[in-house]
DNA sequence: CTCATAGTTTAGAATTATTCTAAACTATTG
DNA sequence: CAATAGTTTAGAATAATTCTAAACTATGAG
């Protein structure tokens, strides 16, 4: 193992391993984001985590945390959530449940699977598939 | 009443009332728009709806599509359907009811509400009260 | 370990959707 | 019809996001 590679590592190994597995090289970049990011369940921006890194003195550019998220999507590690027209939210949690979202705040806010429940979907239109199903419960502050 | 407030009802009576009734003035570009809309349940983006009323030989600036379909919205007259972080869509189906989304074709259709029904969404965050319930079923075409 | 290479990061430019500004225009009301 | 409050618009501005191409780095072979 390189040099390099042993200072990706350190300190993550777990990290290291997880984006491995999902396909995804465990830059310092990558394991820095993922150490933000995978320490419960958590919703962000892009904004909003380029903003955490920098606060945490980590050096990592706005569009690596893009492109980061996106590819943490694609693998599996995150979910997008669309709930906001002006921009969007990445979900740590990628199991099954559902959102509240507070407008005023723009806050999200989890809704486990095990206690929603959406009955009465027609089928898909033909020659489509379903995905998924998204429940976004919409509140405001008095 | 003026020559040209005679010019923006021409042809649109009911038009120019429903849009007093919303408590908006019945401008030429706000019937004209009303007109393309109003034609039974339809989804729009802003440019789409901007180039529909180009192609009908309308003119009507781009920010005044903007203006007008939030105009449109907050007077309940349309209803925002967020689905697509990229771009906003609008609902000329304002009653209960849901969507199906094809993402690879970025359509929305409807869902009539009497058939989808959602269960177990736990009490709002405290302080909160819910808005209203979104469900999108994503599909895909294979 | 070292090199070659494929994959990654980044600054900055570019793009896209949307909003803002302020000046010109128009519906409404007296 | 005149005064005024509300509306429209071109164009600039903003904000989120993506793109580009050059510099950098993880990885696997030798």
């Amino acid at each position: 193992m390189s040099l390099s590679a042993r200072k990706a590592q350190h300190g993550a190994p777990h990290l290291t391993a997880r984006l491995r597995q999902a396909g995804l090289r465990p830059t310092r970049q990558r394991v820095e984001l993922a150490s933000l990011l995978f320490t419960g369940d958590r919703h962000v921006t892009a904004e909003s985590l380029a903003e955490e890194a920098a606060a945490a003195g980590l050096k990592i550019s706005l569009a690596t945390v893009y492109n980061s998220l996106h590819q943490f999507t694609a693998a599996g590690l995150l979910r997008q959530v669309v709930v906001d027209a002006a921009r969007s939210y990445f979900d740590t949690n990628i199991g099954d449940h559902q959102h509240f979202f507070v407008e005023n705040e723009n806050r999200l806010i989890d809704i486990p699977g095990e206690n929603i429940a959406v009955s009465g979907v027609p089928n898909p239109p033909p020659g489509t598939a379903v995905e998924r199903v998204d429940v976004v419960v919409r509140v405001k502050r008095a």
